[in-house]
DNA sequence: CCAAGCACCTGACGGC
DNA sequence: TGCCGTCAGGTGCTTG
């Protein structure tokens, strides 16, 4: 599933390799529910050149030569892969035939993702950028301090909602709260200064950790060359519910916290 | 402002 | 063998 490490794996990955390329037709095996209509991505990107591949947040966004910039979101499953032609599988949604014959392909399995495309007006006022927070390796830890701040809800819930603080999910939210000694139903507003800076710090430390181990291939996700990433294997929590902490020895415990299941040390992050 | 619950999807897995 | 229930989780929406 990826989150902010993966996407931004992929996007150096394909900033790389992608840059300055046309994409020179579009084949359409099947769109997922919320992406644009073929009828406006072909017409849109057919001999447009590749200009530069970025991230926010959690979306990969690809801007093109016209200024306009095709937006993808993976949610779970989702991948986009740049590679040589192959056969085209049944999770396949969209492929983008590139001037030097290779291919650009967005895949879906569970169709929760989507791709779209948007004029650069459009994008300025995608309402969906407009409400994401601050990017966390580009801020400081007090300036996100200052977002929990006051805040009643878990700090589970804060750090999953992408107006507090782009980019994080539920294995982030999971590691950095282990790393910062904080129980997930912690209330924001009940966390002191020194430990919510800590988390933060916790926070940007994990993700850089994640991004150079090429992020964390948990059932789908792989990098814009079609490789996994290797960070699961430095999982402390996550999706380790019964198997034994790696600081104290006990054993670890799951809980639902804002709707998601939570792994944490009942020991190392205790409710206060 | 916040929580809870559902919807969207498919595949993996466990129980019987 | 296969059927059935549960789970995975990002985001949008509704309801309270």
């Amino acid at each position: 599933m990826p989150e902010l490490p993966e996407v931004e794996v992929i996007a150096r990955g394909l900033s790389q390799t992608l840059a300055g390329r046309t994409v020179i037709s579009v084949k359409v095996p099947g769109l997922t529910r919320l992406s644009d209509a073929a009828e406006v991505i072909v017409p849109g990107v057919q001999g447009q050149t590749i200009c530069r591949v970025y991230r926010r947040a959690k979306v990969l966004l690809i801007e093109l030569e016209n200024e306009s910039t095709l937006v993808f979101h993976l949610k779970m499953t989702g991948r986009v892969v740049h590679g040589e032609r192959r056969d085209i599988n049944k999770h396949d949604r969209i492929v983008f035939v590139l001037d030097d014959g290779s291919w650009l392909i967005f895949s879906d399995m569970r169709k929760f993702g989507y791709v779209k495309l948007f004029t650069k007006q459009l994008l300025e006022n995608w309402d969906f950028l407009q409400k994401i927070g601050p990017e966390p390796l580009e801020s400081s830890p007090a300036e996100l301090v200052e977002r929990i701040a006051g805040r009643k809800t878990s700090i589970k819930g804060l750090l999953l909602n992408q107006s507090v603080v782009a980019g994080v999910g539920n294995i982030y939210a999971d590691e950095s709260l282990f790393r910062a000694g904080i129980h997930p139903e912690t209330k924001g507003h009940r966390i002191g200064h020194e430990r919510a800076l800590k988390l933060f710090a916790e926070l940007q430390d994990v993700l850089k950790l994640a991004i150079r181990e090429n992020g964390s291939s948990i059932s789908d996700y792989v990098n814009a060359h079609g490789d996994a990433g290797a960070f699961q294997n430095s999982f402390n929590v996550y999706g380790k519910k019964g198997q034994q902490c790696s600081r104290c020895n006990g054993l670890l415990q799951a809980v639902k916290v804002a709707g998601r299941t939570s792994t944490f040390c009942p020991h190392c992050q205790p409710r206060r």
